[in-house]
DNA sequence: ACAAAAGTGTTAATCTTACACCCATGT
DNA sequence: ACATGGGTGTAAGATTAACACTTTTGT
């Protein structure tokens, strides 16, 4: 039995960074083809021996020199045919999240063209990544309702207004400094430190942690991470 | 730029239907290769001018001659470079639904040899199907539980136990009858109906009916279905 | 009259929301 | 002493969970 097609395949990773109380989101600027100079997601295609996700990785590390906290498959883009004009190109999209402290993108590799972009203002994007780019803007506000991911866009020890204000920026809406603390320390998955931030102003504000140990034991054991305000 | 690639794409789908109160999935024998006689799930490669959605229900159609109530894509399966034995394939899992009105196949078409298994009792798989279909199984509990896809397993008029059952069932727990009605009736987007169930034994029940364009409307504005039981 | 499944309300417990003042530091 | 951001408790309201008897039909 031979199958004769000619689709190919490339992986296409949706990086998200959280700073200065802006998720921003990583380009790179294409260097060739009828697409020069626009920017576009990190991707590129598929070798035959590899897996899908080592693919991204490697296009992570090859284009921008990231190594990403978080990552999963999104979404996979094949029904608009001529969404790559060169010839038909089935791309598998990944949800990608970095922690703040690598929102410097260091100059090695292909890294020079690699760029942070606020996501309320991306340039004109290449194909159909702007689409993706929303979709993946999607998962992102609900899978933070639901799934302990802002932490993986966080500091490993973090203030609590830091996770205060991620939420109410990415869910863009107003939040109780109260009800906040209290619900989201219920839970038992954030450890305090004894360590204080070094702050100018005000007064010193203590570091957490999240334990994701803890987090995966009680996940087990049918707990619900839950994160939901009006 | 020239790529050569020597990977196909191809289509799965996980079709599920509900029928006394079980979950069945929808199989067929493969007729050819390696192997021959060995039950799968509906699939089969994408051509090259072929959305992925049609490709999908392409071969439902020609596989099993179904047309499916809900379909959605599901996960695409890559990491596995030896997945399919004779070159590397990646897939497109594609999670349906079809209500029980469609679990007689006809024999049109290639669907002789297209059966339903319930999900508790599978035949040995080719590839790694039995993986895919417990990825699907998990996606129908927990879709379950926060959109209204348990209509689309049903009838058009549906007794409210059988929603009931299909609940009871699928997540695998007990029910009250009175918080459950209370609860789905709430939401405003299930209807009685003038008729009423041809049962043999009891109280006759009322028929029920579900309006999806009601609840269009009242996602649209932010309602969240949700269904949850200790 | 009885078997079988449908239909229906109330109460306690829990969770969610709304809301305002004091605290510790730097200048 | 004042400006800045950190930290905390309580009460009303809404939601969920637990629970059992009556109704309608066929036999």
């Amino acid at each position: 039995m031979t199958i004769t097609q000619n689709i190919k395949i490339a992986v296409d990773a949706i990086v998200f960074g959280y700073a200065n109380n802006n998720i921003n989101v990583l380009l790179i600027k294409q260097k060739f083809g009828e697409l020069k100079n626009q920017w576009a997601l990190v991707g590129g295609f598929v070798k035959d021996d590899e897996r899908l996700n080592d693919a991204v990785n490697r296009e992570l590390n090859e284009e921008a020199g990231i190594k990403v906290n978080y990552l999963e498959q999104l979404y996979t883009y094949g029904d608009d045919i001529n969404r790559d004009p060169r010839f038909r190109v089935v791309s598998v999209a990944y949800f990608a999240l970095v922690n703040s402290t690598k929102l410097v993108l260091t100059a090695d590799s292909d890294a020079e063209d690699a760029k942070w972009f606020p996501i309320g203002n991306l340039p004109p994007l290449a194909f159909d990544h702007r689409e993706i780019i929303t979709t993946a803007h999607n998962r992102l506000k609900s899978k933070l309702t639901y799934q302990p991911i802002g932490f993986d866009l966080l500091p490993e020890e973090f203030l609590f207004s830091d996770l205060e204000n991620l939420y109410c920026t990415i869910l863009e809406k107003e939040i109780d400094r109260r009800n906040f603390r209290k619900k989201t320390l219920s839970f038992g998955i954030i450890e305090e430190t004894v360590n204080f931030s070094p702050k100018k102003n005000g007064r010193p504000a203590k570091l957490f942690k999240f334990n994701k140990q803890k987090y995966n034991e009680l996940f087990k054991g049918g707990f619900l991470f839950e994160i939901k305000f009006a």
